[in-house]
DNA sequence: CACCGTCACTTTCATATTGAAAGCCACTTG
DNA sequence: CAAGTGGCTTTCAATATGAAAGTGACGGTG
């Protein structure tokens, strides 16, 4: 639970927030946990933008550190583990929520409606 | 005003958005250029995180050619200029202050209200 | 019981990005 | 005319990224 030794560069709540999210990856992670049921390695892995398994593998241990994930083991002998977010992971939601909808209004990429757990309005070009 | 040829590696907005906003970097220099009043070359490279020169030249690039930053000469010889957000980056506000109420909360970042121009809350510890 | 396949990683390594520092250019000021 | 200021650009070592291959513990098949 406790987060890790860190100097932040500041004391701006954006600033050190991006000192752990602010990555291409991180967030996709998040996205994936939250909405999408993908809870084993091996699904986060396979999702549409394809993270290195190596990358997938430190920013788990990065999310894990900072208490925005936690993971259970679901078998033993090999053990394996469904990765999960904890209440602080959950807690982003607003925000990806808000990066989305920046994103279709400018970038014309997908809109996701979480209730429904439908891709509503789909990508427009590109 | 016309985005750059890129390709996108999905089609979802949050990929799309983090593909240009996915750095420890670009959001602090939307922060600067929406709340504190920070708009030279100058005035945004003091800001507390120090970021380096190089980095927020190439930063305020892509900005510009993503449509999210513009830029007016303030004076000629030599031409300076001062930057400000388009309506584009201006909309990025409640994705800013959904990071900050998100770092206030778990990292004990400090909380800034645009409306007052203040720092309600301070940073807590660390 | 040898072999293949799966899952969850870890390692390797070439390439790309970052960041500290210095350099540059066009002025302005003393 | 020397020093300073603003806005970059260049350089380069260090770090991060990403493609690919390797590892280890099984479980299933012939």
């Amino acid at each position: 639970m406790s987060q890790p030794d860190h100097e932040f560069r500041s004391r701006c709540s954006i600033a050190r927030s991006l000192e752990i999210l602010g990555d291409k990856w991180t967030l996709l992670i998040i996205r994936d946990l939250m909405w999408h049921r993908k809870h084993t390695f091996q699904e986060l892995q396979k999702s549409e933008e394809r993270m290195p398994t190596n990358q997938l593998s430190q920013r788990l241990k990065r999310l894990m550190e900072w208490g925005l994930v936690a993971r259970k083991a679901y078998q033993d002998k090999p053990v394996r583990y469904r990765y999960f977010l904890t209440d602080a992971g959950q807690e982003l939601e607003p925000v990806l929520l808000g990066i989305m909808g920046w994103g279709h209004a400018h970038l014309g990429g997908g809109l996701y409606d979480p209730s429904s757990g439908e891709t509503v309005a789909d990508a427009a070009g590109r």
